[in-house]
DNA sequence: TAGCTTGCGTTATATTATAACATAACATAA
DNA sequence: TTATGTTATGTTATAATATAACGCAAGCTA
């Protein structure tokens, strides 16, 4: 990686903090051209792409967008719990679930890589009306 | 849903159960088309998605396909294992998963809808080289 | 039949993602 | 320092996935 892959990833993480929603890649390619407006989307899925291999940023699968961790400092999947109504994510760590997944998968030999948790549902605000919309 | 609306829902989850890996909404449409050429996406796209709300299939939310289900009898959310090597998936169903998930999930508040739960890696032949490619 | 509701077909387009190849940056040795 | 290989990045184009919008048809029921 060079000095400006660097730069760039640094720029989209920065983006991607400012936000407590996740962003699509091109949401962030958007914001990315606000400073440097010739950002093709090659290079921000390169940049994602990076981050998400090193852990700092999560990709939701199941949304096809993106957030920074919000733990700092795990390796680990994390569970993801995603509000279908205000979008927010929380993320939490559970090793033993892990754990467990992996040897439910495991049971047939299969030998697992990657785990994708992702819940649906509504935060905590937006179930009990506290907060409308 | 229309009568027609059942025929077309009834030639996907046969499109899909014809094949044990996972086939992209497009895959199904071009097959679709063999039999019926004018079907366009968006008639794909709804069978697909009232097949997946009764349980019939199961949407890969990591591979953007979908996949017959295979066990045909829970309506509880199953856990896929993809093997990123051959392209198979396997289903597994662990209702004490599903609620210690909900539980960890839950304890801010948040209330569980729908768990998306993928687990990639390699199947058992692949993982072992018994079967190379 | 008239009027209502829901589903379906159709067109067009939005959104997400990557292939392919040219160029630039960096490392190393002659 | 130049030559050479290797990896990263820029650029263009396009592929792949998904849905909005709207009009017509099918099915219901008064």
């Amino acid at each position: 990686m060079t000095r400006q892959g660097q730069r760039i990833q640094k720029e989209v993480l920065a983006i991607l903090r400012r936000h407590l929603i996740p962003r699509s890649a091109y949401d962030v390619l958007g914001e990315l051209r606000q400073i440097s407006p010739k950002i093709a989307p090659p290079t921000v899925y390169r940049a994602l792409t990076a981050l998400t291999q090193r852990g700092r940023v999560h990709r939701l699968e199941s949304l096809n967008a993106f957030i920074a961790c919000q733990c700092d400092q795990h390796q680990n999947a994390s569970i993801l719990s995603i509000c279908d109504d205000c979008g927010t994510v929380e993320e939490s760590v559970a090793p033993d679930l892990l754990e467990e997944l992996s040897s439910i998968a495991g049971q047939s030999g299969f030998a697992p890589a990657r785990h994708v948790i992702e819940v649906h549902g509504l935060c905590a605000s937006c179930a009990t009306g506290d907060i409308p919309a």
